[in-house]
DNA sequence: GTCAAATTTGACCTTTATTGACCTTGCAAT
DNA sequence: ATTGCAAGGTCAATAAAGGTCAAATTTGAC
């Protein structure tokens, strides 16, 4: 398993045990995994984005920490929150993004995800030409969020 | 017996012994087989499709790999069939008409269903252009159901 | 023997991870 | 205010996978 994996399931296991919200040291942690401490950054950008559900906040100095805090909402709201964090545009990694946290919180059932990825994937939108894709996928997407919470 | 049939072999015999679910290093397989990495891809393609009943996942990069995954599926003919049966172009109203079909053969979920035509209705497909989209919609909808028999 | 299908190869591409040099911010002792 | 250390932040270069596509070759049916 990478370093990364390593470190962002090190990162879940903690918040987990501390309900949600953790702080920690950058450089710390880096040295845990031997690497360097700005691979912690990219382990956070790439896995506890808002898009992920996560808010993330820091400061520096003496005392520095990193805070990592999991936000969570009602099924409904989360969908209809993501909808409206969709722009125009929506490129397939941040649509996996978002999937995994509408997943994670237990609004989306994994089967639907799975199938909403097949939806908008490169596969199915090959028709598409490249500029107009991430357009396509957006409008895509948003429609059948929609659709999942009516009814 | 072809390099091809040897890898496939051995992955079965992976997949049996892993119980329906291998993750694998394409390099060192095609290491393994004194062949080109692209030949795995091959191997993949023709012979662990998920028209074949596997879902293959994969990531790049460091500590990358290629997971494949055997599935059940029941009602799997129908539903290639009903792949099969669509061209490369489709209209809303054939789409509606192979649906309502699979669902009254029991194949698929009413809410998938529905979630499947929220995908390629015109409200999701409206930053295509008309003379574009019902290739598009045959592109998603195959798409979907291929991964629908999946899982 | 011919022709189409299947296989094999390789050049080139995209994505993800890792690393390191350099930058900014906060704090505290002068 | 100034200075110095202690964090964390940014960004670009490089490495480490896997993906794609089409040309070349082999195989098999007829």
């Amino acid at each position: 398993m990478a370093t990364s994996d390593l470190i962002a399931k090190f990162i879940l296991d903690l918040l987990e045990n501390a309900n949600g919200t953790l702080e920690l040291q950058r450089a710390t942690l880096a040295d845990k995994f031997n690497c360097v401490p700005s691979q912690i950054n990219y382990v956070i950008s790439t896995r506890f984005s808002p898009e992920h559900g996560y808010i993330v906040e820091s400061r520096r100095g003496g005392g520095g920490y990193i805070r990592i805090t999991r936000v969570r909402s009602r099924p409904r709201q989360l969908i209809m929150h993501t909808v409206n964090a969709v722009g125009d545009s929506l490129d397939i990694r941040t649509a996996k993004a978002f999937i995994s946290n509408v997943v994670n919180e237990g609004a989306l059932d994994k089967r639907f995800a799975r199938l909403i990825l097949s939806a908008i994937g490169d596969n199915a939108l090959r028709p598409v030409n490249q500029e107009q894709r991430d357009t396509v996928r957006a409008s895509i997407f948003k429609q059948i969020l929609i659709n999942t919470i009516s009814e």
